[in-house]
DNA sequence: GAGATTTTTGGCAGCGCTACCATTTTAGTT
DNA sequence: AACTAAAATGGTAGCGCTGCCAAAAATCTC
């Protein structure tokens, strides 16, 4: 296989300009489709264009004129699928107006995304989008600086700097404690992971504990594991939660992914869901419904949240906080 | 709350370079730590960029360079979660070199990609990473013209156009079946997805199937779904099968999302597993250990490929095709 | 201490494009 | 046909940075 390494010398503008027989300005205006010019001229542009092979320089074009065009992520993690829902809802918009997605995992450190937005700003991107309120006074200040849109995803539970879509998480966690007493569950107890990381997991558990208390009520027992969530952290968090405070009729789990892994627990042990115990997660996840008993949970809207980002920005809506809002799956394990 | 519109004049070099009292080739040095400067003309011009809160423009300086330090990902699909996975192997790398990454989805649809790559070009990309070998001649001959780099990723069984990090596909599918046949199961079943779209699915269920015939057997029932894989998909896919195909003995998933769908029918069904139905998937998530029984299934180098890929690309490596492998759970489902 | 090196420095021409403006061409009016 | 309004076009000055080069300053050599 051979392979062309020589400097092949890029098309310009000019060069179609040359081709064409017609300024610059002419194709400049042909391939954006902006002010005026003859089908003639037209004609002979996208002649040239395909014969040359030209791709329009967006750097160029870009420093040239204003805008970007280029729509910063600055993400927890991707493990998560919640996080690539948000850029799949948002990508499909972003797409469609030419626009670019760049992104970058700031895995759950905040000293990180400010480094990481930092980097971003030289880009120059039109918006940068990241998750929930909580960031480094760095960070916001550096933001502010650059004068670009900031979307604030999947939480509106505190003070916005400019765009913020999502839901509720505290309200969440009072939506799934409510339902779990409407059901009389009594003995309540909670498998979560690292809640200084995860804040918007650690705003559910406060909704959760506000209306246990609300209901005169109270939290029977806690296991807050390390680190990420995960299947098998929620797996080993109820056992051991159930070693620790045995008589539990119900766990509620900081997302999905950590109420499976309880639900395998369940599976492996005889423990009969919910007969012995009820489980309740959030997300509401497709595999959370394929399992034999669809799983009590919170949908949340995670590629509307995308979706929905993209276009304010695109359509440089004011400043103001989008609750998208929630809903609660009943499922079978509650 | 108010937000401040007036048009923040972004500080430039220019600017830095007047504050600092020096050139703008000695504040471009400085910063890039490239070429060679005073202490105190270092000092002077990081103090001048702390105190203007100067933020480098990237655009910029990609056009008066030469490279853009961007890293374009054109992926079928961010619902899959290998694809986030390599993204992921990929982001570190890139992020510590001070890379960025771009994307977008083509949601399997080769005519998109085009599309999409040619999108991409237009950022002057360093490289562009695709999934597999099976790209439309358009796609191919937009990505030669350009000059810059290609990896095709997750795949090693093909011609590829430059670089190619992955592992074969089609000796993973051999080596499931040849577990299955070790391990005594005869009456064969398939559950897949569209092998069209996912072409590196195909190429598993080709292998399967070689595996079968160079044992002198042969499949004894297939189910294949229209559209992406996912665990719904498969376990309504394992209960279609089940009732056109009855006696079979084990099943082979295209990936370990169908496959716990399958799981969930069994466990639903009263179909024991293994004895009266094996189970097998492919690329060994995390999930799939985490289950009441182990899945038996392939683990696939997604992350290392994200990370090789990565650094492949940023060292200038020849053209060349790395096989990562993969590994065989044995799990407890087969 | 003069001359030869080496290090540091600033000026400035682009990179490829878009925005703006001036000019030319075409269409419209009476 | 003469004149006006509208449409089409090309030239060119940047956008903010880097790379090159020549000049200036610092260091070394005998």
């Amino acid at each position: 296989m051979v392979i062309d390494f020589k400097q092949r010398t890029t098309v310009t503008l000019a060069e179609v300009a040359a081709a064409a027989g017609v300024g610059e300005s002419t194709v400049s205006r042909v391939l954006r489709n902006h002010g005026s010019f003859s089908p003639k001229a037209r004609e002979r542009v996208l002649d040239a264009v395909e014969r040359l092979g030209y791709v329009p320089n967006r750097i160029a074009g870009t420093l040239a004129s204003a805008g970007s065009r280029l729509v910063a992520f600055v993400i927890p993690s991707l493990t998560n699928i919640v996080f690539p829902d948000v850029l799949r809802g948002a990508g499909g918009v972003l797409e469609e107006n030419h626009y670019q997605a760049v992104f970058s995992v700031t895995d759950y450190d905040s000293e990180r995304e400010e480094t990481l937005v930092s980097a971003m700003l030289a880009w120059r991107p039109t918006a940068v989008m990241l998750a929930g309120f909580e960031h480094t006074e760095g960070t916001l200040k550096i933001l502010r600086a650059s004068g670009c849109r900031v979307v604030e995803l999947l939480d509106t539970d505190g003070t916005a700097a400019d765009l913020a879509v999502g839901f509720s998480n505290r309200q969440a966690g009072r939506a799934s404690a409510e339902f779990l007493l409407r059901r009389g569950y009594r003995r309540l107890g909670y498998v979560g992971h690292d809640l200084d990381l995860d804040t918007r997991a650690g705003k559910r558990f406060t909704g959760f504990c506000e209306a246990l208390n609300l209901a005169g009520s109270r939290l029977a027992g806690r296991e807050i594991r390390a680190g990420a969530s995960s299947v098998e952290s929620g797996r080993a968090g109820l056992k051991q939660l159930l070693e620790r405070a045995p008589g539990l009729d119900a766990v509620y789990f900081s997302n999905d992914d950590m109420a499976l892994g309880g639900y395998f627990h369940c599976l492996s042990n005889g423990i009969a869901v919910p007969a012995d115990l009820a489980l309740f997660g959030h997300n509401g996840l497709d595999i959370g419904q394929a399992i034999p008993q669809p799983l009590a949970s919170i949908r949340t809207p995670r590629v509307a949240t995308g979706k929905l980002a993209a276009e304010l920005v695109i359509n440089e809506a004011p400043p103001q906080v989008a609750d998208l809002g929630f809903e609660l799956i009943e499922g079978a394990t509650a």
